[in-house]
DNA sequence: TTGCACTACCGCGCAATCCGTAGTAGTGTC
DNA sequence: GACACTACTACGGATTGCGCGGTAGTGCAA
């Protein structure tokens, strides 16, 4: 509550479709297994609900196209993949993130740092 | 509206803080101020309303300490300045920042990218 | 005097989105 | 039948940036 450190919960607000767009364009995939990528590559507390959110918000802005894979373990999948407006945006956004990341490790670096304990 | 890609605006959500911390640490500043090094760092987006709620939050959060100081060319000036508790914070924000900063260069990375246009 | 621009700050309501919890459903195992 | 794992969905809650508009003080020009 009275902490004023930055969340990771509110860091990932901007970086979830990016991340997501990021996984998808390695290889199609279903939220499950998104979910599993993106902790693999660092984005621990990611959660589920979370993923299916997006992936569900992005197919509806038509950046993905989905299709159903029946299973031979378990229920059936949903698997997403990239279009070339997927791409577009992946493109995009990593731009935008990159500028943004620039700018604010900039502002970090700003700092006369070094000094800490 | 239909757009998939990530708008700053998103992105800003969990960085804010982080920036607003940052320009603090290099001296204490007043809003209108803050606002004009931020956009000089890159920033452009950021609209003043979010940064006079922002530094009041992390003035309400403890990180922040304030004092007016009348201006002679102007209204007088509601000057921020980050305390101990504020520069654990940047610390520790600063720290989350690159850890999911490096997650994400990862994973866009991770791209086969390279033959860019 | 009136009007305008600039500095400086604040309040309100909106919209976006991540999370936690819980629920549904299919399969396999004990 | 109970449980675990896979896979997806629904719902409400909380945070937070934005746009718009408002209040004030100063200085300049007409």
């Amino acid at each position: 509550m009275n902490q004023a450190e930055v969340d990771t919960t509110q860091l990932l607000k901007g970086v979830l479709d990016l991340a997501v767009l990021a996984v998808l364009a390695e290889a199609d995939s279903y939220g499950y297994d998104v979910v599993r990528r993106l902790r693999e590559n660092g984005l621990d507390h990611v959660g589920d609900a979370s993923v299916y959110g997006t992936l569900r918000r992005l197919y509806q802005a038509g950046a993905l196209n989905s299709y159903v894979v029946p299973s031979d373990e378990g229920p059936h999948r949903k698997y997403y993949g990239l279009n070339n407006r997927g791409r577009k945006a992946l493109d995009q956004s990593a731009q935008t993130w990159v500028s943004l990341s620039k700018a604010l490790n900039h502002l970090l670096n700003g700092r006369s740092n070094g000094h800490g304990k």
